[in-house]
DNA sequence: ACTAACAAACGGACCAGTTGGTATGTTGGG
DNA sequence: CCCAACATACCAACTGGTCCGTTTGTTAGT
């Protein structure tokens, strides 16, 4: 394979592995073989360049690989379902998530010690269960209870991410005239 | 104000802004004025030491603070409501999200340039736009679709967030479940 | 009341290693 | 001959971290 192509394959990697502040030149460099003179010859503008050029070909990768599973299957529920299903046998076999999403490559959860990964769960866990008491005074059935607060937590912490890459408060916005109807309708 | 309260609160916000890998130790002291010497008293261990320190006391803050919310509205819809405004006008006002999660801190995005964020930002787009198009040929009208496209975006990005931190795959499974159930009331 | 002893709380120089980046040299195909 | 495609050597800037000296406050003994 030509070397442009193997330095973008290899960055992709280990960008996702490991997040973009964390993995450097030199890392990528020896990975695949390739010398500093090869790198900015390809990219001149050196790692920055490389990132985007990296991201841009990812997201062709990701958009055709939803775009098939969706063709493959009638309903949206069960292009989701299918969809949900590939990233879990992902994260089971390889013990991380790294498909369909770039918060892997702008995160750098995956290099965080043990300590910090189980103060964040912690976080998460005391919100969660914020919400499922209020839930369950709301009436809710404890599987019920347990399974929206997870919902309202996922969705939360995904449309903030929306938030921020898209750069406005539109998510947020919309997912706050959602989740009162789903709820309600629970 | 003690040195060592100074520090984490200092550090806390830099980390916030910019990331845990972005921000060095120097920035750090130099933002409030205090030297390595200083540092190394109070947290032997380090920048990690430091972090983890920021990390506990920001989750009893966060904590706390989202159970005044909740104990403040009779329902979990109203609470909800309430705390995700809260969150936008936090961002229309400091144009970044750094409260209720602990992503803006191991996400490096805030930091990244304008051409990365357009790239993800695309692939959000790419992704809610293959939703939306599959929900309409479901019957879904237009503005369900949108906005159903959209927690589906959310909820699954967030899902993934939680299975990185948890180091699990039960917040995705959980959504699996849940989300056909919400497509079909609808 | 005076002082010796000790420790906590720094201040700041210094360190080796690594970072992204550049400048120059070499090579092989058209 | 020329130019793309590298390779090599090198660079300043910065990284987190260590070391040791100094100040300041507290305690204990006489």
């Amino acid at each position: 394979m030509d070397t442009k192509s193997h330095l973008i394959e290899t960055a992709t990697t280990l960008f996702q592995q490991k997040g973009y502040k964390t993995v450097g030149l030199n890392e990528i460099l020896k990975a695949c073989n390739v010398t500093k003179g090869a790198l900015y010859h390809h990219f001149p503008n050196g790692k920055d360049e490389l990132l985007v050029t990296c991201l841009l070909a990812l997201k062709e990768d990701i958009t055709t690989d939803i775009q098939t599973i969706f063709s493959k299957h009638l309903s949206t529920k069960d292009a989701i379902i299918s969809m949900i299903d590939t990233l879990i046998h992902s994260f089971e076999k390889t013990g991380t998530i790294t498909g369909y999403t770039f918060s892997s490559i702008v995160s750098e959860m995956a290099t965080m010690s043990e300590e910090v990964r189980k103060a964040c769960s912690d976080l998460y866990e005391n919100i969660e269960h914020i919400y499922c008491t209020k839930l369950l005074e709301d009436g809710f059935s404890k599987e019920a209870a347990t399974a929206m607060s997870l919902l309202l937590t996922a969705s939360i912490e995904g449309a903030m991410m929306l938030c921020l890459t898209q750069q406005s408060t539109d998510p947020l916005k919309t997912i706050a005239k959602l989740l009162p109807n789903i709820m309600e309708k629970f």
